[in-house]
DNA sequence: TATCGTCATGTTGTCAGACAACTTAGTGCT
DNA sequence: AGCACTAAGTTGTCTGACAACATGACGATA
């Protein structure tokens, strides 16, 4: 089940060519690297709980041979998986999978999941962090601070009077209040948070969002954060930062309510 | 500055059997693979700005000759760089920088930080989303997450009863509230924040702990937390979670205070 | 019998070389 | 200038080899 070829799998140009004189179609999609599907494979099996924890993984020749790949492939797939604490190493003896109080990486992947849906979750942690660091910046910030936020409060106003895109500054504006919490495991997890959406955030900045006006109301959403955290106003910059992320959640659900209808309908 | 060689850097058996004739001390410590030390150099060097967004790094066979080490750990190291979406390769043309809304994982790990000033940062976030999944469960908990956080609840008291260690049960009270949240991201989350810490929440459970009576306190606070999510008062239930995790954090603030009190008396 | 070395075997860690697939820059032709 | 073509350089993958280490079997010794 589990001992599909890998190499057969994806269009090889040596099979493609032979293909090619039948007339079949050419091998454009090569998704991933070997590297890349082996990992997803045994990421996914780990997942499953196809081995328990502490239980000994299938030998680096036997994996290879399994998924018809070479031992160096294999190895590098190990490797990420090593780096994500998923497994343990010892030389000699094996790779056993690691219990989950050893897990160095976290991310916001997801095999199974509705893409949407994952994106409102997402959005939905954000709302909690970028709040609770909106409170700790109006109790810690200093003159500093300040002045970033207000750069990049700036930066965004003057991209919102020549209606260009401003998702940059809109990222700099909540990385610089995430950073006048003067914690940086705070900083770093928004700026992380802030990566995963890039595409999508540019939905707000981009003609539909000028249209509809979702930039502008934001906008004085924004300035309203400034001001609380200046005034050192920790409940009131929770608060409102709370509410600004609550306008794109609800922006979400009401286009899943929009499709679920027409759905209906059809 | 940055040419040292890996292999001879660390203690190699060779060198060791060199060694021990003049007695020095054997090479008991075998801190890293070549493949974690090449990949800490080059985080560390990606960290430090060596290279500019967009920029192509040396070429693999350059990169392992400045180490002095093989490809193939170099390719390992780069692998998990490329995971971790800092650096992206392009067959044939090379490895670059990838700009910071590419980040693939979130880690906790700090090259030059305090680790307590570090395990005080983990600790505020932590506070921040646990709170905010407490409000979230408070509103969409279900009668299984109920049973799954009360069973935790219970296994703690038994083990607070017997005085023996609760940190298990402890972590598992915490994930449940996360997964009632019904958010698998703050759920996923939670538990890797958790993961973060295991061995030092275990101080909470240990003689020390118990002396001290941190642990029962504790208690009190999961009941009352408990009894919040279950009557859906989630203003309650983030208020409570977020005291709770504070007691932490001022255990930590005044073991810091001691010893920089200590350290002006020497 | 129980314990302790020793050894054979298997596994991971590392190295070296080779070739395929691909990019890039240059070269020469039109 | 623009184009096809070539050549060199780089990453992706494979193969084979050896070192370092773990583990269990075996036999010697007390």
């Amino acid at each position: 089940m589990l001992s599909d070829n890998l190499v057969l799998e994806r269009g090889v140009a040596k099979a493609a060519a032979a293909l090619a004189e039948t007339g079949a179609l050419p091998a454009l999609d090569r998704p991933h690297s070997l590297v890349d599907e082996a990992y997803r494979r045994l990421l996914l099996q780990l997942d499953m709980n196809l081995w328990k924890v502490g239980e000994k993984l299938p030998t680096e020749k036997a994996l290879g041979e399994s998924l018809g790949v070479s031992r160096a492939v294999i190895r590098e797939a190990l490797a990420r998986l090593r780096a994500d604490g998923r497994i343990e190493t010892r030389q000699g003896a094996g790779a056993f999978v690691s219990d989950r109080t050893k897990i160095a990486a976290f991310r916001t992947e997801n095999h199974d999941n509705d893409p949407i849906q994952q994106e409102r979750e997402i959005l939905e942690l954000r709302q909690i962090v970028e709040a609770g660091a909106a409170g700790l910046a109006a109790e810690r910030r200093t003159k500093d601070d300040l002045k970033a936020i207000r750069d990049a409060l700036e930066s965004m106003l003057a991209a919102l009077e020549s209606r260009s895109d401003g998702s940059l500054a809109d990222d700099a504006f909540h990385n610089a209040i995430a950073r006048a919490s003067h914690n940086t495991q705070i900083a770093k997890f928004v700026e992380f948070l802030g990566a995963q959406f890039s595409d999508s955030r540019k939905a707000t900045w981009d003609d539909i969002g000028y249209g509809v006006g979702i930039a502008s109301v934001g906008q004085s959403d924004h300035a309203a954060i400034y001001k609380a955290i200046e005034a050192g106003d920790a409940a009131k910059a929770k608060r409102i930062s709370h509410s600004h992320v609550q306008r794109a959640l609800d922006r979400i659900d009401q286009q899943t309510a929009e499709r679920t209808t027409k759905d209906k309908h059809r």
